[in-house]
DNA sequence: GCGCACCTCACCCCTGAGGATGATTCCATC
DNA sequence: GATGGAATCATCCTCAGGGGTGAGGTGCGC
């Protein structure tokens, strides 16, 4: 019997290596790492995915991976398995959301379960306290939409794209931008991005062409 | 030559196994787990701890486990490298902070270094000295004006305020932005500082306490 | 029921940011 | 001494970004 293929999908290499070696035991699963937008990927049968928190932008990669993977299994894999996250993933299409927190054959388990066609979920509660299923930015006040706005700016976006991205009216996106402004104490785009960036919202993104040099 | 012993402190497996792989060619180094409060340690060259976050119980954390292991070498190692994360870690007693962002040969350079007695952070934004004619940029073919603004730009400065630090009128400054846009290739500051977040131009600064709330 | 927080959106208004273009003065280099 | 890059500034124009305000809808808790 094949193994079954799971891809990390722009992860760093500490979870990439992470994940290898605790499946690395069994032969029913194996490993690769996928990066978005690097040509003709592989076809694996489960995508891991983490959205670092800002899961609008999953909707449409899970679209656009899908049809290039059709039988694919799309699932959020992510440090942060608070409930509402866990939610609009599955709502915007994912076929299960794994804790990073989740082990070797409980890990292996889900995902065969996965393959096999069951949406899974595991790590949906806040088992041991540390670090508690918070989005970026809660303990600053943050509701989940003004987080997701200021994530997307930290990633460079203008209200409009954010608009395209959210499925929201620019005006709405005006509004969840002044309100996100005034609880984390900026008055500018540029003061917020900073802001991100020093708070986590900012994804790996070896997606991000560097231009010129 | 006995390798240096890292020892990881009540992480997840996920990380434990990542880092273990990481570092898995390399005989100069070796990775082994720790977990807190069971029993006769062993006794590692280099402790690595995430504080999730919660910096308050770390020196506590650390001076504890420096009776046990005297030379021993203390080292966050977190997701989250935020500046005052980093200092405020240091000033509690670490000998280094290194992001799990941090890759292999960095990651072992790294780990080198802070057993050679030397205090490293890695993945926060911290200056180091730079030789004159080698200012960041550089390469991308800024001139020094243009890398100049850049960095002011990336600290979150509007184009008035740039112009008073550098004493230059308000359209020079946007003369060197456009020309600055135009060689990075980027169209919107929020690019731009991205841009600049990413090629060292972030100068460590203390952070506004969020207002309200 | 009432209040409250959140999500959503609209309208107005103003400023900062950015593009295009051109001028001047240096200074190095060919 | 001509060419070219750089630094410096100006003027004109456009629009994205941001503030203020109000308002309808939902869902939750008291």
């Amino acid at each position: 019997m094949t193994p079954v293929t799971i891809a990390v999908v722009n992860d760093y290499p500490l979870v990439v290596s992470g994940l290898a070696r605790l499946l690395a035991g069994d032969e029913r699963v194996r490993v690769v790492e996928l990066v978005l937008g690097t040509g003709p990927e592989s076809d694996p049968d489960i995508v891991l995915f983490d959205a670092f928190g800002c899961l609008d932008r999953l909707g449409g990669d899970i679209a656009e991976l899908r049809r290039g993977t059709p039988g694919g299994r799309f699932v959020v894999y992510s440090w942060n398995a608070d409930e509402r996250l866990v939610r609009t993933a599955l709502d915007t299409g994912a076929d299960g959301y794994l804790s990073k927190r989740v082990d070797g054959r409980e890990l292996v388990d889900a995902l065969l379960r996965i393959h096999a066609g069951e949406t899974v979920v595991i790590g949906g509660e806040v088992a041991e306290g540390r670090e508690p299923g918070d989005w970026p930015g809660h303990d600053a006040g943050l509701t989940a939409r003004e987080a997701e706005v200021l994530a997307l700016i930290t990633q460079g976006l203008t209200n409009e794209g954010i608009a395209a991205q959210c499925h929201l009216s620019i005006n709405s996106v005006k509004t969840y931008i002044r309100s996100a402004y005034r609880k984390i104490g900026v008055e500018r785009r540029a003061e917020a991005i900073l802001w991100g960036v020093e708070h986590g919202f900012l994804q790996p993104r070896p997606w991000r062409v560097p231009t010129g040099l």
